[in-house]
DNA sequence: GTATTCCTGGCAATGGA
DNA sequence: CCATTGCCAGGAA
């Protein structure tokens, strides 16, 4: 969907997939609009007699959250709008709902969210890709396309070190054909016979044959990885650079980039009628994490396959060499990374992701992010119609709100742990509690027989969205769970957790410290009464973080009555919950405490050079139908900036710990290895410039003076500088210091290897089976 | 084209001996 | 030489 002006007034359009294929819709003119007080009415009819625009000033029945009587100015078209408001602002008199842009309102305030049905006029022309429609009328409805049936182009382009393009790849997927491209610069070679791959002349040609291409096969979805900030941005250079364009919109028009103003290097791309989705951003969106985000590592993640071409550090002189000497090779490859990425779309299901998303909080299929908007598109159209309009956003960013509670621990290394979670406790405590900005206001309206908060708010008791919103996402969670769709369950989720992210977020117009707290702080007393009533029973509490509980067990006991004993709390503290809500407060409780997980051996490490226990660090073994797993959290091994050596030794380390089994053998031998120089390839450490080189001052950490003297050298050598950006670095500690691998100039330090990377591992655990690293190093050198 | 806070460990910089 | 402080990255929830 966009709005804009067009001859005085403001219009809507919308692309829209129906079955009988794409409709463009084309909505008559509607009035912009934003709120001031009432009382302003007057110096705002006199203020805006300074601008040419005509406009409507009518008073409403709606309030602001101040309890003051508000009034709507409706403009016809968006620039006299935004003059309007900008011309109100200098002047300190308050504007409400200003930046709601009006096709944003216009689907909000109609219940829109992927779903419509509509009526308009056809309008004849000859463009048969697609059918145009005036004078529309949209209506919400739950119509909801099936991801199969969007036809999606997967591209890649290649080039050189210095962004010369020398081939794209198309894969191109609908219900019923799949295509494929690849369209390369030079001639044909006499011995190649890939009827997939078309040569052109030159960049120029190339860049048109690919629009061509794109608009005959006219994809819904345009995808790739890092397609936008790489291949589009790119694809968009080489085109200006020839004086070209890339008219590839369905209706004709060219991609128009935008620049995003809070990050200069990633922009965003509009193409008309179609959407582009990058691979990357929405496993993001999807929370998939991966130690690295690279179209190899994944793939080899989903897919258990990699790419063609594995030398990462030389690749671009492998590609350029393919494309001087094998053609047909380099096509082969641009069009293997085209394929990895529309396979990944397809095992993750991450079409049918995004479409779902979009059902629940009418977000745009291609809007990655927008937590706050999501709460906005569910929550502004609901108050309205309670009369009130939405509040603006804290001007200095709000007072900051406390977290989850993070108990202290009791380190050691035990048997019979369990572990106790609160289901979505923060999406529990709002249903339970009533959190809600206008129930905030309605309650501090009506004290009376307001639910009491935190931090000096009360809420009403009956008059509140977000309670009944988070409660119809849960239903339909567990719809989703009964039918074991992971993608939709995990879509809910990540929803509901937002909305208490959002309600501590300056940036979001509804955020209230006392909602924040409200939540948090009720969390703190939950985890604390329910740490208390475990205590009662006669259990040892050694751990908890925000929603969860752990209880120590006694060592000799049966794995089966361990579990006997986690069900049974579980069901006595959620009866308590019931009871205690009831008595004082009159409340239901929503509280749904689980038995996650039994450890037969659970290991909570100290902090270092400390006898403290450490919070959000530790390690156990589960049994699950009948396997074994050892879950590691916090520690080194799940940290992607330790080295691989370190992880795969605190791995093993504490298997055989966890299975009784003497270390010793072990641990010597991974330091001879060490020194042996049998591990080199997993001493590498990874890890990312998180600004840009030029912004560290105040110190300069390893990896930070690995990439300044690998930037050095590629000037000296005359290359492109690497590192002056954010990215990662990967790095060697050498004799002399940080180096990274393309460059590594001096011997892999091994000393400083087992010192810091395995020793400060082992020393962790050791001393919970009387050993110490330096004992067992010392006695052994005695043997040798 | 703004979801949050809490926490740890490594290490550079700093400053006093 | 040392202890202390604060930057930096990454992770738990």
């Amino acid at each position: 969907p966009s709005s804009f002006d067009q001859q005085g007034h403001t219009h809507i359009q919308l692309w829209a997939y129906t079955a009988q294929g794409i409709v463009l819709l084309n909505i008559p003119a509607q009035k912009n609009l934003f709120f001031i007080r009432s009382g302003d009415s007057a110096i705002v009819k006199k203020l805006l007699l300074r601008l040419p625009h005509s406009y409507v000033l009518k008073s409403l029945s709606l309030r602001n959250f101040e309890g003051e009587p508000i009034s709507a100015c409706y403009f016809r078209s968006i620039q006299a709008l935004f003059k309007a408001d900008k011309l109100l602002k200098d002047q300190s008199i308050t504007t409400y709902e200003a930046d709601i842009r009006l096709h944003e309102r216009y689907l909000m305030e109609r219940f829109i969210h992927a779903g419509m049905t509509f009526s308009g006029e056809l309008v004849t022309h000859n463009n048969g890709d697609y059918r145009e429609f005036t004078q529309v009328n949209i209506r919400s409805s739950d119509y909801r396309v099936d991801a199969k049936n969007l036809s999606t182009a997967s591209i890649d382009i290649e080039c050189s070190l210095h962004g010369e393009l020398y081939s794209i790849g198309i894969d191109f997927q609908s219900a019923n054909r799949q295509q494929q491209y690849v369209f390369m610069i030079g001639q044909k070679p006499g011995t190649e016979n890939a009827n997939f791959i078309h040569y052109v002349t030159d960049e120029k040609t190339l860049i048109q044959q690919f629009c061509k291409a794109i608009n005959s096969l006219d994809p819904d979805i345009i995808t790739g990885w890092n397609v936008i900030n790489f291949d589009f941005k790119l694809l968009l250079n080489r085109a200006h650079k020839h004086g070209l364009e890339l008219p590839i919109g369905r209706d004709a028009s060219c991609a128009r980039w935008r620049i995003n103003r809070r990050e200069p290097n990633q922009g965003f791309i509009n193409i008309a009628g179609r959407i582009v989705i990058d691979g990357i951003d929405a496993l993001k969106q999807a929370s998939y994490n991966f130690p690295s985000f690279s179209l190899e590592h994944v793939s080899q993640a989903l897919l258990n396959k990699g790419k063609s071409i594995k030398h990462v550090d030389n690749r671009v002189e492998e590609i350029t060499h393919d494309f001087h000497h094998d053609k047909e090779k380099l096509a082969r490859y641009n069009l293997d990374d085209c394929i990895l990425v529309s396979e990944i779309f397809s095992i993750t299901n991450i079409l049918d992701y995004l479409i779902f998303r979009s059902q629940l909080t009418a977000l745009p299929l291609d809007k990655m992010g927008g937590s706050v908007a999501a709460f906005t598109n569910l929550y502004l159209p609901q108050l309205h119609r309670a009369g009130y309009v939405a509040p603006n956003l804290p001007a200095d960013g709000g007072l900051k709100s406390p977290g989850g509670y993070v108990m202290r621990s009791k380190p050691g290394l035990y048997k019979n742990v369990l572990v106790l979670d609160f289901k979505s406790l923060y999406p529990a405590i709002i249903c339970t509690f009533k959190i809600d900005p206008m129930g905030l206001i309605e309650g501090l309206k009506n004290p009376d027989d307001a639910i009491e908060g935190f931090k000096g708010a009360l809420f009403s008791r009956d008059k509140h969205f977000l309670p009944d919103i988070i409660h119809s996402l849960w239903q339909q969670r567990d719809i989703a769970k009964k039918a074991h769709d992971d993608s939709r369950s995990q879509a809910i989720k990540i929803i509901m957790s937002s909305f208490y992210g959002v309600l501590g977020s300056g940036g979001c117009r509804f955020y209230d410290t006392r909602l924040a707290s409200s939540i948090t702080l009720r969390g703190h007393e939950i985890m604390q009464q329910t740490a208390q009533w475990i205590t009662d029973a006669g259990y040892e509490v050694i751990y908890g973080d925000t929603d969860s509980t752990f209880v120590l067990l006694e060592e000799t006991l049966p794995a089966q009555e361990a579990n006997r004993i986690g069900t049974k709390l579980v069901a006595s503290i959620n009866q308590q919950w019931q009871k205690k809500l009831l008595d004082e407060h009159q409340l239901e409780s929503h509280l749904e405490i689980e038995f996650e997980t039994h450890y037969r051996r659970f290991f909570m490490p100290t902090i270092r050079h400390s006898e403290t226990g450490s919070k959000k660090r530790y390690a156990g073994l589960t049994l699950k139908n009948g396997e074994e797993h050892i879950i590691f959290k916090g520690l080194e091994s799940v940290r992607t900036d330790w080295t691989p050596v370190a992880q795969r030794f605190q791995k093993q380390l504490y298997a055989m710990i966890f299975h009784d089994q003497d270390p010793r053998a072990y641990i010597l031998n991974t330091v001879n290895d060490i020194t042996a120089g049998l591990v080199d390839d997993e001493l590498i450490y990874r890890k990312r410039l998180r600004q840009k080189l030029s912004a560290y001052q105040k110190n300069i950490p390893p990896h930070v003076q690995a990439a300044i003297k690998a930037d050095k050298e590629n000037q000296r050598l005359n290359r492109p500088l690497q590192y002056q950006q954010k990215g990662w670095v990967e790095y060697i500690m050498t004799t002399a210091g940080p180096e990274t691998v393309e460059y590594q100039q001096h011997p892999a330090d091994y000393a400083l290897y087992i010192e810091r990377q395995i020793k400060s591992i082992a020393d962790a655990i050791l001393p919970n089976i009387g050993l110490s690293f330096d004992e067992i190093f010392s006695t052994q050198l005695g043997l040798f």
